[in-house]
DNA sequence: ACATAGAAGCTCCTCC
DNA sequence: GGAGGAGCTTCTATGT
């Protein structure tokens, strides 16, 4: 990749203020239409240094100059649309429709130009939607005479709802549009309701960011030589299968070895003056000036355009901190010249990565350069139904990608909770965003730079950190969805998993079924949720006695209910199929899966599980690769993990297209019999069972034969693994479900559940909770424990004391609560951390859907207040009391019943009495 | 009519 | 996806 050509620096900068000297500074015009700040901004007058009133002119290119103001249509070339693709090969990104063209549009990576181009349809694919008139009834219903008709042909379908061909008419339409209009004048439709572009990829078979030839305007994929040994490996893997799973596992083998594309992208951050504090810019009227954009691409450009403000001055001190950072910095006096300029950068990248920038940064600029008089025509961007595009390449909003539940929780194990930029790069760069003590509109030029910098560079590490991980793992959940880049990047987990099976249906020439057919054909749940308002029973939870135990072995079911799927067949057309002769009888709930065909969504969640066990989690770690190879693997490995976990939830999800409940009642039911068996049988065998949660079991210091014993049988009666997954020196039960403190032999600790541990309480608490833990880990029987009484004695008494003097403050002593729902829909309630919320509101702050609120216990009717707005005295002290009694109390309950001198104590203050 | 205790409901966070 | 716990709010039965 060429460097990018170099900007005026700051040397040059001050350079032309030495030239200057004596002259008179350069004047700012007005900023272009837009009224400057009203008043001068508080943090401009205050500073003291010299100023130096350095205003610097950046002029556009000659070529876009003359166009500023006129209507010129070569203003357009700034917004160059894709090229079309030549004959050559590239990497498929992503599959969209071209309304204008009335065609589907493949676009194409080129790995060597680094740019996106296009490829029309040359098919001649049509929309197009399936009924089961005839021809002739169509004709008699007038529909071929509709103007949105273009043809109709008999097809023949497998529909595995009723386990049998069918004889459908296909009805082709002049657009996609049209199908949801023909489809209302039929009595029943098939595949009407699915979007073109995804039909289309169906049809042809495309698998994104696979490569794809292009000769003479014509589409092939470029098939990926896997060598003779990897087929001979997954043959082995899976010899017991069927030879149709055996197939599908061989051509699923390029999916996982083919390279990921390597692409150049570019991140973009934006800044936005507002004369309100607190208040988030309208990006829909975007009526205050863009005063900063930030850049940072991977191939070295770091750059930062300033908007130069009437009333904020420019001091030397600052440039010479400039001067100092690694990133360039360029000033503007028209705004209108800044943007154009910041297009005519991103012009350059293929790739462009924001946070938030769909609704935010690129909504903003769009509607920004509008505003100043730009024609759409020549601005980058375009407007999607619910996304911002550019026209010369693709967009991926990192918000949206880190925002899927799949993702958060199964690629990166919850560790980031809030999906801002600060909270995701604090929890996975381990880096935070400049802290603010001000508005930004207060910022000086140097910390208004220096701020905007670094989001756009967290921006780009969100996307190329531990070599790619994000990018690549993209890549691989494309692959497996079959869904583009722009696409999957912007959709939950279950229009994933959606995309895949309908992808494989139309491969086997299986009719897609419609979600209210399998309702109503597969009946309902049988059993009832134990919560209310859950649709059926899920897990079972083993009622754990309080008391600590040494000697505690764990043994856990290997992805329980994937391998239930796969082992029992089960899928939507299986559970309760007509017409079957040979099923499996679903314990509890009574259901009936059908094994006389393999299931098809059993089938291939059932491949990836086994892909995951016995191939990749093993080439993750195997010693004769070298660390990229390993690392690509266990970024497969993680991808295919999103999807197996993800499987058995989506059929109980009611948004789900292949939604079926007695699928996912069935899958829980056979979970809840394998572990309570098993239980059972290891009690037969006198080992005492501690605990359990839906796939795991305690046991208390077994012996190593019945370990193995148990491990056999389990294989034996239900074709599931079970297997060692921790030894702990001891266990402390406090008595409730989900409730645990573990200790390893080595010392760790495990805390499970317990209050000391949750995100909502204050940070006093929390510390205090961690330091009883330290007092107790190391303890090797449970009267050691009641020796370290005085020092846990004297610890709460700390804790009450402080609490009286105020010497915490209020950010130790906040309560950390998130808004799951917008501010608004708290009807039937009105909890602490909305009261706070409210109060907020009032001062001009606006906590919004997803934000964590911190508040503060006080005195007084309202009893809550946010941090921001508390004072240390109104505190509610007996509160805190109440919040280290439950915290502490939790760690004490577990201890006190088997210490005899503890017996029958379960409140803190009883304990302390003794 | 009103106070109040306990039950029921809601919301959040965590576990698997 | 359901299960489970905590802490709060709101509803309701009961007593005065």
């Amino acid at each position: 990749m060429k460097k990018p050509r170099r900007g005026p620096t700051l040397l040059d900068f001050l350079k032309q203020k030495q030239a200057n000297d004596g002259s008179k500074a350069l004047k700012a015009p007005k900023p272009v239409e837009e009224k400057a700040p009203k008043r001068p901004l508080e943090g401009a007058e205050k500073i003291e240094n010299k100023i130096v009133n350095l205003i610097v002119s950046k002029k556009v290119d000659p070529q876009f100059q003359k166009f500023v103001n006129s209507g010129d249509r070569r203003y357009a070339a700034l917004a160059q649309p894709r090229r079309e693709a030549g004959d050559g090969e590239y990497y498929l990104l992503q599959v969209v429709y071209d309304g204008k063209r009335n065609k589907a549009v493949l676009l194409l990576y080129d790995e060597e130009r680094h740019e996106v181009v296009e490829w029309v349809d040359a098919f001649g694919h049509k929309p197009y939607f399936l009924t089961n008139l005839t021809p002739e009834e169509i004709r008699k219903l007038g529909l071929h005479k509709h103007q949105n008709f273009a043809g109709m042909e008999v097809v023949y379908r497998y529909d595995l709802l009723h386990f049998e061909n069918r004889k459908l008419t296909k009805i082709y339409t002049t657009d996609p549009l049209a199908v949801r209009e023909l489809r209302e004048k039929v009595p029943k439709a098939w595949e009407a309701k699915i979007k073109y572009h995804d039909n289309y990829t169906y049809d042809i078979g495309l698998v994104p960011t696979l490569k794809y030839k292009i000769k003479n305007n014509k589409l092939f994929p470029v098939p990926y030589k896997v060598s003779e040994g990897e087929v001979e490996k997954v043959l082995k893997a899976f010899e017991e299968e069927s030879d149709e799973f055996k197939r599908l596992a061989i051509s699923w083998i390029p999916i996982f070895e083919a390279p990921p594309p390597t692409v150049k992208a570019i991140a973009i951050d934006i800044e936005v003056f507002t004369p309100a504090i607190g208040r988030i810019p309208d990006p829909e009227t975007a009526q205050y000036p863009v005063i900063s954009v930030a850049l940072s691409s991977n191939d070295g450009l770091k750059k930062v355009l300033v908007l130069i403000r009437e009333n904020l001055k420019l001091t030397e001190d600052q440039l010479k901190e400039l001067a100092e950072e690694d990133y360039e910095v360029e000033f503007y006096d028209s705004e209108k010249s800044m943007l154009i300029e910041v297009m005519r950068i991103i012009r350059d990248y293929p790739v462009l990565l924001t946070y938030n920038g769909d609704n935010f940064d690129l909504a903003y600029l769009y509607n920004r350069a509008l505003k100043l008089g730009i024609p759409k025509e020549m601005i980058i961007f375009k407007k999607g139904s619910d996304k911002f595009e550019i026209k010369h390449g693709i967009h991926i909003d990192l918000y949206r990608f880190y925002d899927i539940a799949a993702i958060k929780t199964y690629a990166f194990g919850n560790k980031y909770k809030e999906v801002n930029l600060d909270a995701v790069a604090g929890a996975l760069l381990g880096e935070h965003k400049v802290q603010l003590t001000k508005s930004i509109s207060e910022l000086n030029y140097y910390e208004l730079a220096h701020y905007n910098f670094r989001d756009a560079n967290l921006t780009l590490k969100l996307f190329t950190f531990n070599d790619y991980l994000p990018w690549k793992l993209m890549v691989l959940i494309a692959r497996i969805s079959k869904l583009g880049i722009e696409d999957l990047t912007r959709k939950q987990v279950s229009a994933w998993i959606k995309n895949l099976f309908f992808w494989e249906h139309r491969r086997r020439k299986y009719l897609i079924p419609n979600k209210e057919d399998i309702i109503s054909m597969k009946g309902t749940v049988k059993s009832s949720a134990i919560i209310k308002g859950k649709s059926y029973q899920g897990a079972f939870v083993f009622e754990p006695s309080a008391g600590i135990f040494f000697n505690v072995v764990v043994l856990d079911f290997a992805s329980l209910y994937p391998t239930i799927i796969k082992q029992y067949n089960i899928s939507y057309e299986t559970v309760n199929a007509p017409k079957c002769k040979n099923y499996y009888e679903v314990p509890e709930v009574g259901h009936r899966i059908c094994k006389d065909v393999e299931g098809i969504t059993s089938q291939i969640v059932g491949l990836l599980r086994d892909y995951r066990v016995k191939i990749y989690k093993k080439k993750a770690k195997d010693k004769s690769l070298d660390d990229k190879m390993k690392m690509w693997y266990d970024t497969v490995q993680s991808a295919m993990k999103v999807y197996i976990n993800a499987s058995y939830g989506v059929l109980g999800a009611e948004s789900f297209e292949l939604y079926c409940p007695p699928a996912a009642e069935s899958i829980t039911a056979y979970g809840r019999f394998a572990i309570k068996s098993t239980m059972d049988y290891a009690k037969k065998n006198k080992i005492a069972v501690l605990y359990g949660d839906t796939d795991s079991m305690f046991l208390w210091d077994p012996p190593q034969n019945l370990l193995d014993d148990i491990i056999e049988w389990v294989k034996n009666n239900f074709g599931l693994e079970i297997e060692i997954d921790k030894t702990y020196r001891f266990v402390a039960f406090t008595g409730l479900k989900k409730n645990y403190i573990g200790v390893y032999p080595g010392g760790e600790i495990d805390v499970k559940g317990l209050l000391g541990k949750k995100r909502n309480t204050p940070q006093f608490v929390k510390e205090a909770f961690i330091k009883m833990i330290e007092m107790i880990r190391n303890s090797q029987s449970p009267e050691e424990v009641v020796k370290t009484r005085e020092e846990v004695k004297n610890l709460v008494k700390e804790l009450y004391m402080n609490l009286k003097r105020q010497y915490y403050d209020l950010d130790e002593l906040a309560f950390h609560m998130q808004l799951t729902k917008p501010i608004e829909s708290y009807t039937k309630n009105m909890p602490q951390h909305v009261k706070a919320a409210k109060m907020l509101a009032k001062f001009g702050i606006h906590v919004n859907q997803g934000d964590v609120v911190s508040f503060v216990k006080v005195k007084g009717a309202e009893g809550v207040k946010p941090v921001q707005l508390a004072k240390l005295p109104e505190v509610d002290v007996e509160k805190y009391y109440e919040a280290i009694e439950s915290t502490l109390g939790q760690i004490l309950k577990a201890f006190s019943l088997d210490a005899a001198s503890l017996s029958g104590t379960t409140k803190l203050m009883a304990f302390l009495n003794k």
